[in-house]
Parts: C-alpha cells; sequence; structure tokens
DNA sequence: GAACTCAGTTCCGGAATATGGAACAGACAG
DNA sequence: CTGTCTGTTCCATATTCCGGAACTGAGTTC
C-alpha cells in the first residue's frame, strides 16, 4: 500500500491510538468489530493491536467481547491526581482569560458543600483579589457555587444560607430563581454578595458528564466590573470555559 | 539485533505502552531523559514514541518538557464514569470472596456522608441480605462507613449519630477509639450496630493515594457470623480487598 | 446433526515501517 | 567562545508490522 497520510514513522501507534481513544470516549463500550469497521483497519490488525492494549491493561474486554477503558485509565481516576491534572489542563484557558480581562481569574470545584479555589490567575491592576487558592467560598452566595449549583455538580446545603453581605440571597426560593437564572443565561453574577465591593462572573465546565465538574470565576472591584463592563466579562468567561469543556470532551450545553 | 524477548508481533506499541505506564504511575512527572533511561530505549525511539503518544493526547509536555498523564486521562478522569469502571474491576474480586465466604458481598464508596454502596454478590443462603446496590448507610453504624472513616476517604458528619440499634456508637470519642481499632486491624466489625442480627466485616481498598478509595464488606446474620466464624471471614476479606488494591496500584499498608 | 454464518485469532510471505547511530540544533554554564 | 546537556531530525538498513487467507469455535438454521 503506498503511503498516504503521516510521514511520521509511528503508523502503528497511531493505530493504537485511534482504537484506544475511540474504547475510552466512546459512548457505549465497543465490540472488536464495531472498532474494526469505524478504525477501517483489517480484522487481523485490529486484533493485534487490540491484543497489545489489553495486555498492557490499556483496555479490559469483558465476557460479552466489549472494550472497556482499561486498568490503567481506572487506576488513574481513582488516585487522586485527578484534580491537580486538570489544573494543568485549565491553565491556559485560566491564562487566556486573564489576558482578556485583566482581572483575577479562579477554577473552582465543589468540595463539602463549598467552592474549593483550585487555581488562580492574578489581576493585571494594584487593587485586585488576593490569593484565593485553598481558599473555601459559600456555594450560595459566590458566582462559582452558584454555577456549581445551577449545573448539577453541588446541592443546596441543608444549613440556612449565611448573610454575608446585605444583598446575600438568604431565602431559598429566591435563590432556586437565582439558578434557573443562571441556567437560562448560561453564566452567574454575584454582586457584593459575598464581600462589600466585590463583583465577580462565573461559567460552568463541563466534561463529558451531565452536571458542571468545575467553575471559571472572574472577579474584580464592583468599579471596573460595573454594568457596563460586566456583559463582556461574563461573555468571555463562558466562551473560555467553553473552550476547556470541549477539551475536556464536554458538550457545550450552553442552557438547560 | 537479534529477537529476544516477544514473539508478539507489535514491538512499537509494547514500548510506546511501557513509556505511557511510566508517566501514568510514576511519582513525579518524569523528563525525556529518565524515561529513555528507564525504559532502556534508544534517544530517537524515545523521542518518536513520546511525540506520537503526545500527538494523541496520552501524554502532556509542560513547559519545563517534563511528562504528566494526557487529556485523555484526565478527561476519563472527570467523565464521571469511572464508579461504573470501579465496578467492573472490582467484580470478579467480589465475586470471588463470596466464594470463599458465602455470605452477601458489597462494594461502598463514601457519597454524601454516608455509604453508597455501588455492587453486590449475594449470599448463597436463603436467609441473607437483599439488594443494597444503590442503598446509602450511615457511616458511623456500617462496617464499611467505619472503613472509610478509619482510612480517610470521609469524614464524621456534624450531626449527631443516629443510634440505629441499642449498640449502636453514639458517642464521637468512643468512635475515635473504634476508629484508631479498626486502622490497627486493618478491617472494620459492625455487630447489630446497624441492624439487629446483622453483622458485618469491612475492609479498605487503596488506589495510589493514602486515603482509601472504596471498602469492601462481608455481611450476613448474627447466627452464621458469630465469633467462630468471624475472624476468618474478615481476613477473606482483607485479602481480596488487597488484591483489589494491588491492581489498582494502591500501596498495601496494612495499619497506620 | 450437518451445513451455514458470524466473531475473532493465527499464520505467513513480502514490503513498508520502525529502528538507532550519528549529525544536528538549542539552551545554558563557565 | 568552548563544553555540556537535552532533545530532535536524518537516513540506510532490516526488522517489524501488515493484511489476505486459512482456521477455530460458538451459535443458528433447516
Amino acid at each position: 500500500m503506498a503511503v498516504v497520510s503521516s510521514p511520521t514513522g509511528t503508523q502503528a501507534i497511531d493505530r493504537a491510538a485511534l482504537l484506544l481513544t475511540q474504547v475510552i470516549q466512546g459512548a457505549e463500550p465497543a465490540s472488536f468489530t464495531e472498532l474494526a469497521a469505524a478504525s477501517g483497519l483489517a480484522k487481523s490488525t485490529t486484533s493485534r493491536l487490540l491484543t497489545a492494549l489489553e495486555r498492557h491493561q490499556l483496555v479490559r474486554r469483558d465476557p460479552d467481547g466489549r472494550f472497556w477503558p482499561g486498568e490503567l485509565f481506572v487506576r488513574y481516576a481513582w488516585q487522586g491526581t485527578a484534580d491537580a491534572d486538570l489544573v494543568a489542563v485549565a491553565q491556559p484557558y485560566l491564562d487566556q482569560l486573564g489576558e482578556l480581562t485583566g482581572e483575577t481569574i479562579n477554577l473552582g470545584i465543589e468540595s463539602g458543600n463549598t467552592v474549593q479555589q483550585v487555581a488562580q490567575v492574578d489581576s493585571r491592576y494594584m487593587i485586585g483579589g488576593t490569593n484565593w487558592v485553598g481558599l473555601a467560598v459559600p456555594l450560595h452566595c459566590s458566582a462559582s457555587g452558584k454555577v456549581l449549583l445551577a449545573f448539577g455538580a453541588a446541592a443546596v446545603p441543608a444549613e440556612p444560607l449565611e448573610a454575608r453581605t446585605e444583598r446575600t440571597i438568604v431565602s431559598r426560593t429566591q435563590l432556586e430563581v437565582e439558578l434557573s437564572s443562571v441556567r437560562e443565561r448560561g453564566f452567574a453574577v454575584t454582586d457584593e454578595e459575598l464581600e462589600p465591593g466585590l463583583v465577580a462572573v462565573a461559567a460552568p465546565v463541563f466534561a463529558g458528564g451531565l452536571a458542571a465538574i468545575a467553575a471559571i470565576s472572574v472577579s474584580g472591584p464592583a468599579s471596573r466590573l460595573g454594568a457596563s463592563q460586566l456583559p463582556a466579562a461574563a461573555a468571555n468567561c463562558v466562551e473560555v470555559a467553553q473552550a476547556l469543556s470541549s477539551t475536556l470532551g464536554g458538550q457545550i450545553e450552553g442552557a438547560r
């Protein structure tokens, strides 16, 4: 057969990686024949490659002969280092959002009924946020928290909603209204509800599941994130969050 | 060079998988040179293989040139299907434990301050447990829950400890004593603390981190799991949990 | 129960593909 | 500038992988 596509000198690995990706990404565990057909490889080649992948625990074959992600993937997922690696994958996106807005950027995930900040890009202004990494903030009065609540990554805690400022939403019904508007717009805002003078917007990050896995937020002083500048910041935030989502394989579902 | 080791016909893939495993399993992100040395491959070959793996998002290179698990792994870990796959990996071990003991076997993980049962093997007796999958039981009075508490997979909830039976441990200090004895023995017991007549033992499953990720339990009626039979059941349970742990790459740390 | 079908593995000759030594390209140090 | 260290590219060679065909084994059908 003539050389057609890649002059890389790694044909076997390219093909094996193709099969592996199909197994990992595929919605349903795939059968041998499906994989062979989808990849366009000869039966014999497919068999050899899949056997090799199986031998190295990259895929696993169930008794029905369907292929699942192998032990190496399961092991990795449970090792607990996935958080750190999420940060690493997200960092360039956060940096980009920092460039676009100039404000403080945070990546937050749900942890024990709070938002845990796991990565940050600092504002380029003198007046900006301090370092929030490691800080846990309440779900109901932060932009990230509202996003996590609205998109199924967290549940409203049983305890009464603490009034951090006079603007904080403390009524559960009112919070529900707020959350459905967050779902509709695709982003959340906190306008001096967490701390006087602090305004933030946040957008959800998806990774394949139906619930968000994290939130990206842009925060700054009310003086710089007023009614005129906020829409642009929100748009940037949503866009970057969607870009990260698509890298992570999440459907980009703006609303609902 | 003469053919030495494997007559498989997948040399390139074997080598690439070797490198990939080193990157994923390695405690520290590895550099190019370290990988080349550890695998014993020629520089040129290592370079070509790693570039191919990177192209397929199986590894990722940071600005310092160190290699991290690629986007495919991060994506997989966050997709939320890891639970289901843990069950699939664990099933044969649970089956084996079921064979050994004849009793009901469950795999439980922490979820929202309870133990969520995610897989089960049924007792071979008429009098046995019903199906617990999907059922959430309290942490402080189940064997699995005690294991998860003792080995850092869960924290004692803030709420008062519910007295499910008259034997349930409701004192926090008493629970702490119990947990440290669990850590010492390497397994937990619940003796009619959850439900009258129900006895269970459980052992922790590790996956590389310092905290347990799940617990395997053996449960049955007090009549069949009395003082004479319980030690054997506990030993079997611990052994199988350790076998699963080592498949998942967890250090087999009995105590401490 | 023999003939067919379908899923998947093994075989094998041929040639395309991966291999590794050496040359090369940067980056940093002295 | 010279030396060292990391990593990539080049290229001729022959080793390794490819794919068609034969084979195996489990169902199905008649």
